[in-house]
DNA sequence: ATGAATGCAAAAACTTTGCATGACG
DNA sequence: CGTCATGCAAAGTTTTTGCATTCAT
């Protein structure tokens, strides 16, 4: 589906940094921004944006479901573009390279888990940190 | 091991600050406690303790191995005793509650998925977020 | 005694909010 | 035109740092 409806069905209106900031997320090298990531590269793009709205907007793209937020390690949140497939994510040490990767088994057995201790699973995190094979 | 070995294991000065947070960690029915949690507790308790020392001495405490850090969604880190044993977490996006958990067969698949792609399990995190079942 | 650890306050990093202006439909 | 969205600046949160003082060894 092409982008300006997606945020008129969100109820969003289809203003400029809207859709920078969707492009800029499907286009990206860099699968993983943060705020700041998103804001300085519209800025670098000559964009008159501020780092208010960046927040705003990828806030109102996580709610409606266009952007997921990832909380990796404490410091500052990163958002991607939601394809639809949920991935986890695994982390090379040494070079920092970001792997996606989706196992059925995993996912099924985290349910189990859940409905175990009374729960309903309502979402997950998984990284794995790996390191080259020498 | 006594507390205080451990301590001086780590190549720290036993203080009370550093005693009496090992302490309250050790003791604590919620295991898993943020910075401010610690703080207040030992303020309640009569101590007379600054926040940045209690920072200080979690993140020394970390890096000794004493302590995990966890970065739970929600903006603040949570800490608890290292013990051994690794274990994953559940959190209850309701009350906060977080239950830990072990299950051998994700563990094995995370190392299988690892291998797979070339690469070699270090760690992982794995977080579910859960709500009780009505 | 001497270097490490502490408490306090100030600063830093990240994110949210209030408000007047400007843009979308 | 009436909202809704934006930019800016100010405030909120969580965590870190500078510095003089105190404490452990």
């Amino acid at each position: 589906m092409e982008k300006n409806n997606e945020l008129r069905k969100a109820g969003l209106k289809v203003t400029l940094p809207r859709v920078k900031i969707l492009q800029l997320l499907d286009a990206a090298d860099n699968k993983h921004m943060s705020a700041e990531d998103v804001y300085k590269s519209l800025i670098d793009s000559g964009e008159d944006v501020g780092l208010a709205t960046v927040y705003r907007v990828l806030t109102q793209f996580e709610a409606a479901g266009l952007v997921v937020r990832h909380n990796f390690d404490g410091g500052h949140a990163v958002f991607e573009l939601a394809d639809g497939d949920h991935h986890d994510h695994m982390v090379c040490i040494d070079s920092g390279e970001v792997i996606e990767f989706v196992d059925k088994e995993i996912e099924q057995i985290q349910h189990k888990i859940a409905e175990r201790l009374g729960f309903e699973l309502v979402d997950h995190n998984l990284v794995l940190y790996v390191k080259k094979k020498k």
